[in-house]
DNA sequence: TATATTAATCGTAAATTTACGATAATCAAT
DNA sequence: ATTGATTATCGTAAATTTACGATTAATATA
């Protein structure tokens, strides 16, 4: 039992995990490719794009919300949604290192 | 109710989701950067840089194996962890093209 | 004003995740 | 052969996630 064992997560890591996490199903990452395709905010029609209920892709859309991917925007009846340049900003910063990181780790491999 | 609805989620955003979502938790983030960091196959002192039990540890590494980012090879009684070539050049196919995505969407965004 | 539309929230069920201690299995060393 | 070390697995509890239908709240339109 070496070293210290107290080193608890860092910021960034917690930070990284939490946008993976918002990341991690597919009708999350299908939402924000449908925002990104669509260079407009789109009023959830997103839930007519998904093979989900109305109630559930709301769910996923407060997830991504949360975390700080996207943002709502109401608009009358409807919510307007579309990326959030903070949230896409941080993963950029926080992803692109990370996976370089890997990378270049990857051709030092022993196995 | 417009449109198809029928659309299922592609492989691409499947296979997207389950690397993220392997990749949300801080324990993952710190043992791939702990496998990346070290240029050499670690046997399984991680349980020692985590505050984290044994057996928790174990279901992470666990984890990061069955999404494909890490390997494991038995080395007498220890196990040798090590960043999984394949899964790593998975993510880097399939996050920087969609982190790419995002940065240039965000610039034509319009809110 | 009454009705329809849109989207969030509530209630709920099933599945999954996270964590731990205890145990088991495997190998190394004595 | 016995002992010690390492790691996976089991059993389990608590929390979270995912999904749905039903309801509610807010606004637009007839």
């Amino acid at each position: 039992m070496a070293i210290t064992k107290a080193k608890l997560f860092e910021p960034n890591q917690k930070r990284t995990a939490e946008l993976m996490k918002a990341l991690g199903h597919p009708a999350r990452i299908a939402i924000i490719e449908l925002l990104a395709e669509r260079n407009t905010c789109i009023c959830g029609d997103i839930t007519d794009e998904l093979p989900l209920a109305q109630s559930t892709v709301s769910q996923h859309l407060k997830a991504l919300k949360t975390a700080g991917i996207i943002k709502g925007e109401i608009d009358g009846v409807r919510v307007c949604y579309c990326l959030d340049e903070k949230g896409i900003k941080e993963i950029e910063e926080l992803f692109s290192p990370l996976v370089q990181n890997l990378t270049t780790a990857i051709k030092n491999n022993c196995c």
